[in-house]
DNA sequence: TGGCGCACCGTGAACGTTCACGGCCGTCCC
DNA sequence: GGGACGGCCGTGAACGTTCACGGTGCGCCA
């Protein structure tokens, strides 16, 4: 039996096969200067205490190698998992490893999960977290400081404890979308928000209606709604219902796009005929609906390289970066519903 | 500087403020018995110096964590995505942490993906990948044997190298499914197949159809294609022109019945008036397309509680879960387009 | 028969951090 | 004035593995 109470070490192995730690080592990763019988007798002590190397203790000798935590609310919101590949994908490029974590619905659940990532990430992103989600974090980790972990958000709103930022474009890629839309001869032009995210998409879209002269004579009707495809459908609803003349529709991201799609298909408005969409963040899963979403893309591939870039420069000290914010371009995207 | 070539360490720290290691780790893990001082000297000299303190060593004092590595090709999938959703959640609730790993379509950069992640973690789960994409991984890995780390297919084909594997019970789950359709009046009834799965869908389905008197006169169409939305709508076209009368579809999985709806759709074929469609998977957006889309659901939480459970038992050393088959069941959920 | 080389194996040391303990100095109280 | 105590700090040891080196015994050849 291992003496101390946990998993078996290798030393334990080797009092058992009668050999050193060394000679253990080498009977085990398959190097030279041992016997076949001694590696045999190795093999056997170790399959019979169930013998697994610590990784820890691997990677200490090995020289460190960077992990960053990525903390989403819900990977299988079609945008997290785009931004999570893409994410993967380029560590990947850089030998860096991703720890997911998903923390889903539950917050205290989230918290555990939370604080227990965070004991095995070199630096943490985030992505589409509010407030609320930024207080899930460990405290010694808001707290921060000389010794916090580095805190980069993906997108989505500002935070104090955040050490840098990525902000999208939305001033030059709205006024595209509703330069196109204007363009196609729309003049009722609607905005559906989310409920929970930043308003910096309404601002710029508010401010271009003032601006060319497209504000709805009875008031631009406000519609917000949870960033979900109900709440694009409830939104979308809505909207037809307070403003029955809309022909078109910006909507905050493609998730909820899809809703008012699904949505205007039960209320037999056509698109584009009747009403157009336009949604933001190009997600692959745009083109697969009918009509095919036209909409404001994100590079993702883009957006995770900066993030690593920012990352990258955080760990090295690098106080340029730090509340540094990296703005990204978004690109419009037109297909069907247009 | 620091003295080592990499990232400076705790001693260069406590060298630099004049103090010893556990004061440096008094002070910056807000502990007592240091003088504000002395605190400020050792924070000061943590910030010049940009200490990040080493995870391996911390984790190695602190006890074993284990990590689970997730393989697959596409987190931009929604299957995929939905099952790292799930395995996330519920390797959280053990205190288990999953190391993502999106190997993408380049091979090289998959294999040196692999390599890295290998290094990491303590189990590897993989989902989706067939012998192409194990003959990725790492040789020493390949090779397995008696310190190898388990190997576990979340679904997807058998492998000599796997330690355990997950099976649907797609028996009774595409005779449920069938049954449905026989129920609502389909008699030619189409299975869309995966190019590159397994055939084991295929063959229940093939053997229902003897069963119950189903043969097509003219011979059963054999359609497969990618399993992707673009392989399930060029399969759907290739399905109405080599058999106009289908009256019903089941395909390989959601991901590609979505494109078959889409194709459909362009095909003016109506669903389900005309035809029938019916996936596999159980996915989200099969709500939200339109119609909504009839499917057989895996209940990815059941399949990821499975797995780790598995994972536990092989790790843990019982031999009674090594090669093991657990079966998930699917469960028909009956929408709009059948 | 001495020496050389090879096959095989063992012993510090190191990786970087935390834990348990002990030491020193000043203050306060009896 | 001596003992107790508290604030502050340092020193081994430990976590589990690998690396670099050194050692032993045996065969072979000059």
């Amino acid at each position: 039996m291992a003496k101390n109470s946990g998993a078996s070490t290798i030393v334990d192995v080797a009092e058992r096969a009668g050999v050193s730690r060394q000679t253990v080592t080498r009977a085990l990763n398959d190097m030279v200067d041992v016997s076949a019988a001694t590696r045999a007798r190795v093999i056997a002590a170790a399959m019979e205490l169930n013998y697994r190397p610590n990784r820890a203790a691997q990677n200490m000798v090995h020289g460190r190698r960077r992990t960053v935590g990525l903390v989403l609310e819900d990977l299988s919101n079609p945008y997290f998992a785009e931004l999570a590949s893409a994410l993967s994908r380029a560590a990947a490029e850089r030998g860096w490893s991703v720890l997911l974590c998903d923390i889903g619905g539950d917050r205290e659940k989230g918290r555990a999960q939370l604080a227990s990532i965070v004991a095995g990430v070199d630096a943490l992103t985030l992505t589409g977290c509010n407030q609320d989600t930024m207080d899930l974090l460990p405290e010694a980790v808001l707290r921060g400081g000389a010794l916090g972990l580095p805190l980069l958000m993906l997108d989505g709103a500002d935070h104090a404890r955040l050490n840098g930022r990525i902000v999208l474009d939305v001033d030059s890629g709205i006024t595209a979308a509703l330069d196109h839309l204007v363009a196609t001869g729309r003049r009722r032009i609607a905005f559906i928000d989310s409920e929970s995210g930043p308003d910096d998409r309404r601002k710029v879209y508010r401010a271009y209606l003032e601006g060319h002269d497209l504000v709805w004579p009875a008031g631009t009707p406000e519609i917000s709604a949870e960033e979900s495809i109900e709440g694009g459908m409830e939104a979308a609803e809505q909207l037809v219902l307070r403003a029955p003349d809309v022909d078109a529709a910006l909507v905050y991201n493609d998730v909820m796009a899809i809703g008012v799609l699904k949505a205007m298909s039960r209320l037999h408005r056509r698109v584009p005929e009747d009403v157009a969409v336009v949604g933001i963040d190009g997600l692959q899963i745009g083109r697969f609906v009918t009509p095919e979403l036209t909409t404001l893309s994100i590079d993702k591939g883009e957006l995770a390289d900066v993030a690593l870039d920012v990352l990258d420069r955080l760990l090295a000290g690098n106080p340029a970066a730090a509340g540094e914010a990296k703005v990204i371009g978004l690109s419009l995207v037109v297909r069907e519903s247009t």
